[in-house]
DNA sequence: CGTTGTTACTACATATCGTAGTAGATACTA
DNA sequence: TAGTATCTACTACGATATGTAGTAACAACG
Protein backbone atom coordinates (compact mmCIF):
# COMPACT_ATOMS: atom_id res chain seq x y z
CA UNK A 1 0.00 0.00 0.00
CA UNK A 2 1.55 3.45 -1.29
CA UNK A 3 1.23 6.52 1.05
CA UNK A 4 -1.78 7.99 -0.77
CA UNK A 5 -3.52 5.16 -1.12
CA UNK A 6 -2.76 4.60 2.65
CA UNK A 7 -4.29 7.81 3.01
CA UNK A 8 -7.44 7.55 1.31
CA UNK A 9 -8.61 4.28 3.66
CA UNK A 10 -7.69 6.48 6.71
CA UNK A 11 -9.83 9.35 5.72
CA UNK A 12 -12.08 6.82 4.82
CA UNK A 13 -12.19 5.01 8.02
CA UNK A 14 -12.57 8.47 9.56
CA UNK A 15 -15.27 9.59 7.70
CA UNK A 16 -16.84 6.39 9.09
CA UNK A 17 -19.51 5.95 6.09
CA UNK A 18 -19.69 4.90 2.58
CA UNK A 19 -18.28 8.16 1.04
CA UNK A 20 -18.32 9.80 -2.83
CA UNK A 21 -14.65 10.76 -4.22
CA UNK A 22 -15.89 13.86 -3.00
CA UNK A 23 -16.51 13.75 0.19
CA UNK A 24 -12.60 12.04 0.46
CA UNK A 25 -11.40 14.47 -1.46
CA UNK A 26 -12.92 17.32 0.90
CA UNK A 27 -11.34 15.10 3.71
CA UNK A 28 -7.61 14.98 2.33
CA UNK A 29 -7.94 19.02 2.01
CA UNK A 30 -4.44 19.48 3.23
CA UNK A 31 -2.85 17.73 0.44
CA UNK A 32 -3.78 19.62 -2.19
CA UNK A 33 -4.66 16.90 -4.64
CA UNK A 34 -6.72 17.10 -7.97
CA UNK A 35 -10.29 15.64 -7.68
CA UNK A 36 -9.18 12.90 -10.45
CA UNK A 37 -6.12 11.78 -8.27
CA UNK A 38 -8.44 11.18 -5.66
CA UNK A 39 -11.22 9.27 -7.98
CA UNK A 40 -8.14 7.21 -9.04
CA UNK A 41 -6.74 6.12 -5.76
CA UNK A 42 -10.11 4.92 -4.91
CA UNK A 43 -10.53 3.13 -8.08
CA UNK A 44 -7.86 1.02 -7.41
CA UNK A 45 -8.67 0.12 -4.07
CA UNK A 46 -11.70 -0.59 -5.17
CA UNK A 47 -10.31 -3.16 -7.94
CA UNK A 48 -7.56 -4.27 -5.40
CA UNK A 49 -10.51 -5.10 -3.11
CA UNK A 50 -9.40 -2.94 -0.64
CA UNK A 51 -12.70 -0.96 -0.76
CA UNK A 52 -16.52 -1.71 -2.02
CA UNK A 53 -18.26 0.34 -4.65
CA UNK A 54 -21.76 1.00 -4.01
CA UNK A 55 -23.99 2.94 -6.62
CA UNK A 56 -25.60 6.24 -5.42
CA UNK A 57 -27.57 7.58 -8.14
CA UNK A 58 -24.89 8.74 -10.94
CA UNK A 59 -22.24 8.14 -7.95
CA UNK A 60 -20.11 5.94 -6.27
CA UNK A 61 -19.49 5.45 -2.32
CA UNK A 62 -16.89 3.92 -1.32
CA UNK A 63 -16.45 1.74 1.82
CA UNK A 64 -13.33 0.13 2.98
CA UNK A 65 -14.17 -3.42 3.36
CA UNK A 66 -12.34 -3.84 6.69
CA UNK A 67 -12.32 -1.91 9.50
CA UNK A 68 -9.10 -0.55 10.44
CA UNK A 69 -8.42 -3.02 13.59
CA UNK A 70 -9.37 -5.74 11.20
CA UNK A 71 -7.00 -5.12 8.78
CA UNK A 72 -4.10 -4.61 11.08
CA UNK A 73 -5.12 -8.29 12.60
CA UNK A 74 -5.15 -9.67 8.73
CA UNK A 75 -1.43 -7.91 8.22
CA UNK A 76 -0.25 -9.25 11.98
CA UNK A 77 -1.39 -12.44 10.62
CA UNK A 78 -0.17 -12.37 7.18
CA UNK A 79 3.34 -11.48 8.90
CA UNK A 80 2.93 -14.42 10.82
CA UNK A 81 2.13 -16.55 7.97
CA UNK A 82 5.03 -18.27 6.48
CA UNK A 83 7.14 -18.06 9.61
CA UNK A 84 7.23 -21.95 9.92
CA UNK A 85 8.44 -23.41 12.99
CA UNK A 86 9.45 -20.04 14.12
CA UNK A 87 6.06 -19.24 14.62
CA UNK A 88 6.54 -19.16 18.34
CA UNK A 89 9.85 -17.57 18.80
CA UNK A 90 8.16 -14.69 16.77
CA UNK A 91 5.39 -14.21 18.96
CA UNK A 92 8.02 -14.38 21.76
CA UNK A 93 9.79 -11.47 20.00
CA UNK A 94 6.50 -9.71 19.56
CA UNK A 95 5.20 -9.23 23.27
CA UNK A 96 9.16 -8.99 24.39
CA UNK A 97 8.90 -6.14 21.90
CA UNK A 98 5.95 -5.11 22.96
CA UNK A 99 4.59 -1.92 25.21
CA UNK A 100 3.37 -2.30 28.71
CA UNK A 101 -0.34 -0.59 26.94
CA UNK A 102 0.11 -3.17 24.12
CA UNK A 103 0.86 -6.12 27.08
CA UNK A 104 -2.23 -4.95 29.00
CA UNK A 105 -4.56 -4.75 25.36
CA UNK A 106 -3.63 -8.19 24.51
CA UNK A 107 -3.69 -9.50 27.78
CA UNK A 108 -6.98 -8.32 28.13
CA UNK A 109 -8.08 -9.37 25.09
CA UNK A 110 -7.10 -13.32 25.83
CA UNK A 111 -9.10 -12.85 28.61
CA UNK A 112 -12.28 -11.94 26.54
CA UNK A 113 -11.70 -15.26 24.93
CA UNK A 114 -11.78 -17.68 27.85
CA UNK B 1 9.93 -7.36 0.14
CA UNK B 2 9.74 -9.16 -3.56
CA UNK B 3 9.28 -12.83 -4.47
CA UNK B 4 12.61 -13.45 -4.61
CA UNK B 5 14.20 -11.36 -2.38
CA UNK B 6 12.07 -13.07 0.55
CA UNK B 7 13.39 -16.29 -1.04
CA UNK B 8 17.03 -15.24 -0.44
CA UNK B 9 16.17 -14.52 2.99
CA UNK B 10 14.65 -17.91 3.30
CA UNK B 11 17.26 -19.47 2.03
CA UNK B 12 19.77 -17.38 4.26
CA UNK B 13 18.11 -18.05 7.52
CA UNK B 14 17.53 -22.12 6.65
CA UNK B 15 21.22 -22.12 5.97
CA UNK B 16 21.76 -20.19 9.33
CA UNK B 17 25.22 -18.69 8.74
CA UNK B 18 26.52 -16.63 6.88
CA UNK B 19 27.12 -17.51 3.28
CA UNK B 20 28.68 -16.72 0.18
CA UNK B 21 26.37 -15.69 -3.35
CA UNK B 22 27.77 -19.03 -4.15
CA UNK B 23 26.18 -20.78 -1.58
CA UNK B 24 22.75 -19.04 -1.97
CA UNK B 25 22.75 -19.37 -5.63
CA UNK B 26 22.61 -23.31 -4.64
CA UNK B 27 20.03 -23.44 -2.36
CA UNK B 28 17.76 -22.06 -4.68
CA UNK B 29 18.59 -24.46 -7.28
CA UNK B 30 14.85 -24.94 -8.27
CA UNK B 31 14.33 -21.59 -9.22
CA UNK B 32 16.88 -21.88 -11.74
CA UNK B 33 18.08 -18.27 -11.39
CA UNK B 34 21.32 -16.78 -13.14
CA UNK B 35 24.17 -16.49 -10.31
CA UNK B 36 24.27 -13.08 -11.01
CA UNK B 37 20.37 -12.87 -10.51
CA UNK B 38 21.09 -14.03 -7.18
CA UNK B 39 23.80 -12.10 -6.60
CA UNK B 40 22.35 -8.65 -7.45
CA UNK B 41 19.25 -9.74 -5.16
CA UNK B 42 22.11 -10.02 -2.06
CA UNK B 43 23.43 -6.47 -3.42
CA UNK B 44 19.77 -5.02 -2.92
CA UNK B 45 19.12 -6.68 0.40
CA UNK B 46 22.47 -5.71 1.95
CA UNK B 47 22.05 -1.74 0.50
CA UNK B 48 18.76 -1.66 2.10
CA UNK B 49 20.20 -3.22 5.42
CA UNK B 50 17.89 -5.88 5.44
CA UNK B 51 21.50 -8.25 5.16
CA UNK B 52 24.92 -7.67 6.68
CA UNK B 53 27.77 -8.22 4.52
CA UNK B 54 31.39 -8.98 5.89
CA UNK B 55 34.51 -10.34 3.97
CA UNK B 56 35.63 -13.60 3.71
CA UNK B 57 38.99 -13.34 1.45
CA UNK B 58 37.83 -12.19 -1.95
CA UNK B 59 34.16 -12.57 -1.77
CA UNK B 60 31.73 -11.44 0.77
CA UNK B 61 29.43 -13.40 3.03
CA UNK B 62 25.93 -12.66 3.61
CA UNK B 63 23.77 -12.90 6.79
CA UNK B 64 20.40 -11.51 7.67
CA UNK B 65 20.68 -9.11 10.09
CA UNK B 66 17.66 -10.14 12.00
CA UNK B 67 16.19 -13.62 12.54
CA UNK B 68 12.77 -14.37 11.06
CA UNK B 69 11.39 -14.98 14.34
CA UNK B 70 12.28 -11.16 14.96
CA UNK B 71 11.64 -9.68 11.88
CA UNK B 72 8.31 -11.26 12.06
CA UNK B 73 7.91 -9.43 15.40
CA UNK B 74 9.04 -6.24 13.52
CA UNK B 75 6.08 -7.00 10.95
CA UNK B 76 3.92 -7.37 13.40
CA UNK B 77 4.33 -4.19 15.07
CA UNK B 78 4.71 -2.55 12.50
CA UNK B 79 1.38 -3.36 11.25
CA UNK B 80 0.12 -2.68 14.66
CA UNK B 81 1.51 1.24 14.66
CA UNK B 82 -0.19 3.85 13.55
CA UNK B 83 -3.42 1.81 14.23
CA UNK B 84 -3.90 4.54 16.91
CA UNK B 85 -7.18 4.04 18.70
CA UNK B 86 -7.72 0.96 17.22
CA UNK B 87 -5.15 -0.46 18.72
CA UNK B 88 -6.20 -2.54 21.36
CA UNK B 89 -9.64 -3.12 18.76
CA UNK B 90 -6.95 -4.42 16.96
CA UNK B 91 -5.59 -7.11 19.62
CA UNK B 92 -8.80 -8.22 20.35
CA UNK B 93 -9.41 -8.90 16.18
CA UNK B 94 -5.86 -10.35 16.33
CA UNK B 95 -6.18 -12.71 18.81
CA UNK B 96 -9.89 -13.60 17.71
CA UNK B 97 -8.33 -14.80 14.15
CA UNK B 98 -5.57 -16.88 15.90
CA UNK B 99 -5.66 -20.47 15.85
CA UNK B 100 -5.51 -22.79 19.02
CA UNK B 101 -1.32 -23.38 18.44
CA UNK B 102 -1.15 -19.19 18.43
CA UNK B 103 -2.66 -18.50 20.80
CA UNK B 104 -1.35 -21.18 23.18
CA UNK B 105 1.95 -19.86 21.82
CA UNK B 106 0.67 -16.07 22.58
CA UNK B 107 0.00 -17.37 26.13
CA UNK B 108 2.95 -18.90 27.18
CA UNK B 109 5.12 -15.97 25.27
CA UNK B 110 3.47 -13.63 27.77
CA UNK B 111 3.65 -15.79 31.14
CA UNK B 112 7.28 -15.99 30.23
CA UNK B 113 7.57 -12.36 30.53
CA UNK B 114 5.71 -12.17 33.62
C1' DC C 1 49.65 -16.98 -18.38
C1' DG C 2 45.12 -18.99 -18.78
C1' DT C 3 41.09 -20.57 -16.21
C1' DT C 4 37.89 -19.81 -12.55
C1' DG C 5 35.42 -17.39 -9.07
C1' DT C 6 33.78 -12.87 -7.53
C1' DT C 7 32.39 -8.27 -7.36
C1' DA C 8 30.91 -4.03 -9.58
C1' DC C 9 28.35 -1.87 -12.91
C1' DT C 10 24.92 -1.62 -16.30
C1' DA C 11 20.65 -2.89 -18.53
C1' DC C 12 15.95 -3.82 -19.48
C1' DA C 13 11.12 -5.31 -18.77
C1' DT C 14 7.22 -5.19 -15.76
C1' DA C 15 4.44 -3.62 -11.92
C1' DT C 16 3.04 -0.28 -8.61
C1' DC C 17 2.10 4.21 -7.32
C1' DG C 18 1.59 9.35 -7.28
C1' DT C 19 -0.39 12.51 -10.00
C1' DA C 20 -3.53 14.36 -13.21
C1' DG C 21 -5.88 15.51 -17.75
C1' DT C 22 -9.69 14.69 -21.21
C1' DA C 23 -13.92 12.88 -22.95
C1' DG C 24 -18.37 11.66 -22.38
C1' DA C 25 -22.53 10.99 -19.76
C1' DT C 26 -25.84 12.81 -16.43
C1' DA C 27 -28.20 15.98 -13.74
C1' DC C 28 -29.37 20.49 -12.07
C1' DT C 29 -30.48 25.33 -13.09
C1' DA C 30 -31.79 29.53 -15.02
C1' DT D 1 -33.74 23.79 -23.45
C1' DA D 2 -29.11 25.31 -23.38
C1' DG D 3 -25.47 26.01 -20.10
C1' DT D 4 -23.03 24.47 -16.09
C1' DA D 5 -21.59 21.45 -12.63
C1' DT D 6 -20.66 16.55 -11.43
C1' DC D 7 -19.06 12.19 -11.98
C1' DT D 8 -17.05 8.08 -14.22
C1' DA D 9 -14.03 5.96 -17.58
C1' DC D 10 -9.95 5.98 -19.95
C1' DT D 11 -5.38 7.40 -20.80
C1' DA D 12 -0.88 9.12 -19.58
C1' DC D 13 3.60 9.85 -17.62
C1' DG D 14 7.37 9.80 -14.37
C1' DA D 15 9.44 7.51 -10.38
C1' DT D 16 10.64 3.52 -7.85
C1' DA D 17 10.89 -1.43 -6.89
C1' DT D 18 11.76 -5.79 -8.54
C1' DG D 19 12.97 -9.91 -11.46
C1' DT D 20 16.34 -11.11 -14.36
C1' DA D 21 20.85 -11.24 -16.31
C1' DG D 22 25.01 -9.82 -19.06
C1' DT D 23 29.80 -7.76 -19.22
C1' DA D 24 34.00 -5.92 -17.39
C1' DA D 25 37.51 -6.18 -14.41
C1' DC D 26 40.14 -8.05 -10.72
C1' DA D 27 42.16 -11.68 -7.92
C1' DA D 28 43.60 -16.36 -7.01
C1' DC D 29 44.97 -20.96 -8.44
C1' DG D 30 47.57 -24.07 -10.99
Amino acid sequence: MGELEQAVLEALWSLDRAASGREVHERLDGRDLAYTTVMTVLDRLARKGVLDRERDGRAFRYVPRRTRAAMTAELMHEALQGTGADRDQALVSFVGEASAEDLAALRRALDELA
